[in-house]
DNA sequence: TTGTATGCGTTATCAT
DNA sequence: ATGATAACGCATACAA
């Protein structure tokens, strides 16, 4: 209740309440070896001194932390626009809070940035487990775990990434499936991709899915990779839709670009999605708000976060976890996309 | 360089290098009390065999935990969509890298948990200072940091909602000058805001402004509270459309909200900005995206973020600090704003 | 059931 | 300059 000037510790506690400190240990952990009355009376003792275990202690005694490592890659434009870093925060945030787990997140300049973080953790101990994002084709990373096995990790990515490390994977290519899917039937068949940077794990597992549906399809595919903003976005739109034939919807990797690609498309005088259908990977605030309504495949990142938590929780307590996948995808239409324009 | 199977203590160093412990804390924490030639012996060893050391013991030894605290308010939509906190996050953590600490962050699902988050990080010592955020009018949460002075904390605030606390201040009276001066310079003389929750304290101190500097320069002025979503920003739009006479002009407190504005205005065949002007308090890429593009008030809040992180570090280090101003607010103008239709 | 004593890995004090 | 040794605050094996 009273504010305390100075630490309070167990021997506080255990003074005040007339037992030893092993007494107040047992009592307030709710461990068995103390009477009731005297943990009624060391509970109540405590409370009113306002005690909490001192964290660096808890730690150093027991070897753990109670914390998630995340590392951000420094990127604030992207980070903003791009609604998937928070949103897993969020889910990781609310699921570690049931646990009493914290977040404990650095930023990375660069990739020998990220790793010497990942050494500090593993040599300091500063985090129970870690999460591990973004990864690249063959990234060293995922060899930096494995030779530290005594530090639980789990990657977000497509399992083909992972290489049997404990994976929370999203079914990105299912997810290409359902956008082409639902532009063929609607009787396109010429479709552009306008992607994000290329040396993205994720980026390369969803060109491959892209390249391999529209062959099966029959639907002529191009691709252009960009930086995500919606400059090139722009940009990459009026190349796209200079070139004949044209594309007669193009799916972009993430919302400001697709809205942009609205912006183009009205200063040209295309019509969507009469002329021209547009699409986007993520599903933020952004595509609803957007004029016309941008169809775009939504998952729950939240979720995710949230699932991410609750796995690396298991790995913390020993138990093995192998591949787990993301809530699926949905599209979700809305009024960008249309019939195919009569050739 | 080789992984370690088991942890390597100081000891370890200690023995390989044929000193004793405290030779090595002194070598390696770059104090006096040991030799040039011993040193670099230590330096080496500890280098071969990957020793650091270990976070818990650290800080229980020195009372440090070099952490930051930030609690984030669960609201995944809201988080997701404001580029705000995560271009704070970005910037206070590339200033905290840089001095090697970290920043701890926790979910509260309400001001209770808020309450009890700030209570345990001040008993338990798990964070070296906090930050407080979304501060609303008369906060009880500025009350329990009072009592507790021996935890450093950083209001990010407007000054006149912080009651002596270490603050850094938006100063956004001057920003709502600047949004309602450009307005007026085109002509308009009737505008109306779409703002977001009352109970915000932002949203408070920039109702007053506005009221106050449409009064002095005889502007007709109102204002309708949401939610933020860009649905309650569209039926607000429709409303204040609706009266007569309609506002020549609408700021929105956020990008989203005048995304669906613009989406409002087209379905509606009033023409942006000829019949109506747009503008957005927060800037984000969208608002470059949009077409037309938004005009908005622009500030960095990375940079704010960077100047956070460097005060607390000085609060952590004993040094006073008092109220600190943010980047100023920049006008962006863009083609959603243009003069006053003709009455 | 209760109390004593030791370990956790550092830092820092005090003799040497 | 160097090496024992005592905090730091908690958990826990062990003794009473």
């Amino acid at each position: 209740m009273a504010a305390q000037k100075t630490k309070v510790t167990i021997f506080d506690v255990a003074k005040a309440s007339g037992v030893s400190s092993s007494a107040v240990s047992y009592a307030l952990n709710g461990k068995p070896g103390v009477s009731d009355t005297t943990r009624a009376k060391v509970l109540q003792v405590a409370r009113e001194l306002g005690w909490k275990p001192n964290g660096a202690a808890q730690s150093l005694a027991q070897a753990k932390t109670r914390r998630i490592g995340l590392i951000l890659s420094y990127d604030p434009q992207l980070l903003a626009v791009e609604p998937y870093m928070m949103s897993l925060i969020s889910g990781l945030g609310a699921e570690l809070e049931e646990k009493d787990y914290s977040l404990l997140v650095r930023m990375s300049m660069d990739s020998d940035d990220e790793d010497s973080i990942i050494e500090d953790w593993v040599a300091t101990s500063n985090v129970d487990a870690m999460l591990l994002l973004n990864l690249e084709i063959g990234d060293p990373r995922i060899e930096l775990m494995k030779q530290n096995p005594q530090m639980p990790v789990l990657a977000v990515a497509d399992a083909s990434l992972t290489a049997g490390l404990p994976t929370l994977a999203s079914d990105d290519a299912a997810a290409v499936g359902l956008a082409v899917r639902h532009l063929y039937d609607l009787g396109h068949r010429n479709i552009a991709r306008v992607a994000g940077p290329e040396e993205l794990g994720h980026s390369y597992i969803r060109d491959a899915a892209f390249s391999e549906v529209t062959a099966e399809l029959g639907v002529r595919y191009r691709c252009l990779h960009t930086d995500y903003t919606p400059t090139a976005g722009a940009d990459a739109t009026k190349r796209l839709l200079s070139v004949n034939p044209a594309p007669t919807a193009i799916i972009y990797d993430n919302d400001v670009m697709a809205l942009a690609a609205e912006g183009v498309a009205a200063t040209l005088g295309v019509k969507v999605p009469e002329d021209l259908s547009i699409m986007s990977w993520d599903d933020s605030f952004m595509c609803e708000a957007a004029h016309p309504g941008i169809t775009a495949l939504n998952r729950d990142i939240v979720e995710a976060g949230r699932i991410a938590a609750s796995l690396m929780l298991k790995l913390i307590d020993g138990d093995d976890v192998d591949v787990v996948e993301e809530p699926p995808y949905e599209l979700r239409v809305r009024d960008s996309t249309g019939p195919a324009p009569e050739r």
